[in-house]
DNA sequence: CTGGGGATGGGGCCC
DNA sequence: AGGGCCCCATCCCCA
């Protein structure tokens, strides 16, 4: 692996917040380093501040105001949240610490209230969807906006009272708070109210009546919304619900995760704001991360790069596990199954599960015996097409894939790449001859005559014009004719590799100029054979790349010896 | 060690 | 946007 341009490497660990998560959980169930209690209706759930204000908007605004004062640290050891149901609440502290929503299904609307009023937006979008409703058909009324208004309202003055009675500095921490409340409908959408705040201080707000069951309007809305509430909202796994006797786990993809994975120097235009309004929206939901504008371009940019003329499929989306970039609308739940190990298309004839239904069904192919890619010169029959393609070289001998060290040939890449990393290639390159009296002839079709070409020096001179010859030249004049056939083209690449690995970058002044004539080469047999496939110029390329500098190491190392 | 078949996962195209 | 279908690269296993 090569360092950045800056020389920085980035090393992830991917499980590293999974475990940290853990770990928080097990500190919480322990009571370790609790310094926050949350209760309910007698209920007492200690937690940490840090994880509640990570989690939930509420308690951001909450804490935030706090510590936007310079008296952070401190406040709201215990906050009294009758309001959220113990059940409710206790869901809600599991989310938190573990990204999953496990709850029973009668709970479901409980669990959709609370994360309403404490600002938990990817929860009570999940319960929403889940329930089949839409925010319009909650019943956002003004009046209904504005009873949960009061009653967000309520929960914060509880907190406040709660803290007020133990703490001295409450009436300065009231008008903090009260200042970060003013905001709390636009971060809070649920909470959205017509209704004017009172102003921080205000007299009114204060009097609010300290804790007390969710209010008639509450109620009310609770009943409303409950009553669309049916079964029938269950949605299927892929989306990331599964149902399972009855209590129904809503798996935050993004396992025990609870933030967007990062991608610093991309987004910097992302305010706070803007991610305190992006946090639990759909995206994260889905525990996906749409990559910010620049980076799909890039994306793109690179992909268009590499592959060339193909049109790459829109909205590239990151990975929140592994930060892999998922090309293509739809598939980034495919490749989470990856990380799952979810296996939702099981064979109903001998049970065995697949990630992918495609996959399933190739594999019915063993139970039918479906054969569907059959070969034109003799009986076999395939399952795949890609067989079918490795089994046609057999019948026409052809062994494009040649090691560049031993010359041996293989039909296969991947039985090349395998060959290239045992020892076998590295025993016979030490018995190559380093110079060969033969000046082998550039060998034709089968193959074999790589064996035979060995004087380097004159072999590179051979590779190193043709690589700069321009397409016309070596259409019409190369060596080898005015057709190449892949079997030539990588003789050629052979050729021009190990030549160049003879001579070494200390005798070849441009060896960024001699790959790129191997890229032209490559670049013309892409266009031939290979449309945006196996062997796209630029890949090949770096590929080749990397070949030349393991050669040039080797052979330095030799010479020195 | 090699040849061959199969499995797995990613990307492109299309609906 | 999501999913089906296909192609491809890579890996694994077995003879």
């Amino acid at each position: 692996m090569s360092p950045g341009e800056d020389g920085l490497i980035g090393i992830p660990f991917p499980e590293h917040s999974n475990e940290l998560l853990s770990h928080l959980n097990n500190q919480r169930r322990a009571g370790l380093l609790c310094d926050l209690t949350l209760t309910s209706r007698g209920a007492r759930y200690p937690t940490h501040r840090s994880v509640m204000a990570a989690v939930s908007l509420y308690f951001r605004q909450l804490f935030g105001a706090e510590e936007g004062g310079g008296e952070g640290g401190g406040g709201f050891s215990v906050c009294q949240l009758d309001c959220v149901a113990p059940d409710a609440l206790d869901a809600l502290l599991e989310f938190a610490y573990t990204a999953t929503l496990t709850i029973p299904s009668s709970g479901m609307r409980d669990v959709l209230r609370g994360a309403q009023l404490l600002g938990i937006q990817c929860v009570a979008d999940a319960c929403r969807d889940i329930l089949g409703e839409t925010a319009e058909a909650e019943g956002e009324t003004a009046e209904e906006q504005r009873a949960q208004h009061i009653a967000t309202e309520r929960i914060a003055q509880e907190s406040r009272i709660m803290k007020g009675s133990r703490r001295k500095t409450d009436k300065l921490r009231v008008k903090k708070v009260g200042s970060h409340h003013i905001n709390s409908s636009a971060l809070n959408p649920p909470s959205a109210s017509p209704v004017s705040h009172p102003s921080p201080a205000s007299d009114s707000f204060r009097s609010l009546p300290s804790t007390q069951p969710p209010s008639p309007e509450q109620d009310e809305l609770h009943h409303k919304s409950g009553q669309n509430g049916d079964p029938k909202a269950i949605r299927e796994p892929g989306r990331g619900a599964t149902l399972n006797g009855g209590l129904l786990h809503w798996l935050h993809e993004r396992p025990r995760i609870a933030h967007p994975p990062p991608v610093p120097p991309l987004n910097d235009k992302l305010s706070e704001d803007d991610d305190l309004e992006g946090f639990g929206d759909d995206s994260m939901l889905m525990g996906s991360t749409s990559i910010p504008t620049s980076v799909a371009n890039q994306g793109v940019a690179a992909s268009a790069g590499a592959g060339g003329r193909k049109r790459k499929s829109q909205t590239p989306q990151q990975c929140p596990v592994c930060q892999k970039i998922i090309h293509g609308a739809g598939k980034l739940p495919r490749h989470m199954r990856t990380h799952t190990g979810e296996k939702p298309f099981q064979c109903s004839a001998c049970g065995v599960r697949f990630t992918r239904n495609d996959k399933l069904k190739i594999h019915m192919r063993k139970h039918t015996g479906e054969r569907p890619y059959p070969c034109p010169h003799c009986s076999a029959r395939f399952l795949h097409s890609y067989d079918l393609k490795n089994h046609l070289s057999l019948h026409s001998g052809a062994r494009p894939f040649e090691c560049p060290l031993c010359h041996k040939a293989f039909a296969r890449e991947d039985h090349l790449q395998r060959h290239r990393k045992g020892h076998s290639c590295l025993e016979l390159r030490t018995r190559r001859p380093r110079r060969g009296p033969e000046h082998g002839e550039d060998g034709r079709g089968d193959g074999s005559g790589m064996e035979q070409s060995n004087p380097l020096e004159a072999m590179s001179l051979q590779a190193h014009s043709s690589a700069f010859l321009p397409h016309a030249l070596l259409d019409v004049g190369s060596a080898t004719g005015p057709l190449m056939y892949p079997a030539d083209v990588e003789r050629e690449r052979s050729l021009a590799l190990q030549a160049f690995a003879h001579l070494g970058s200390r005798r070849l002044a441009y060896p960024e100029l001699f790959l790129r004539g191997l890229e032209l080469r490559g670049g013309r047999e892409a266009e031939g054979e290979d449309p945006g496939g196996t062997h796209s110029p630029a890949s090949q390329r770096d590929r080749w790349a990397d070949e030349v500098e393991e050669e040039i190491g080797e052979e330095d190392v030799e010479e020195e010896e």
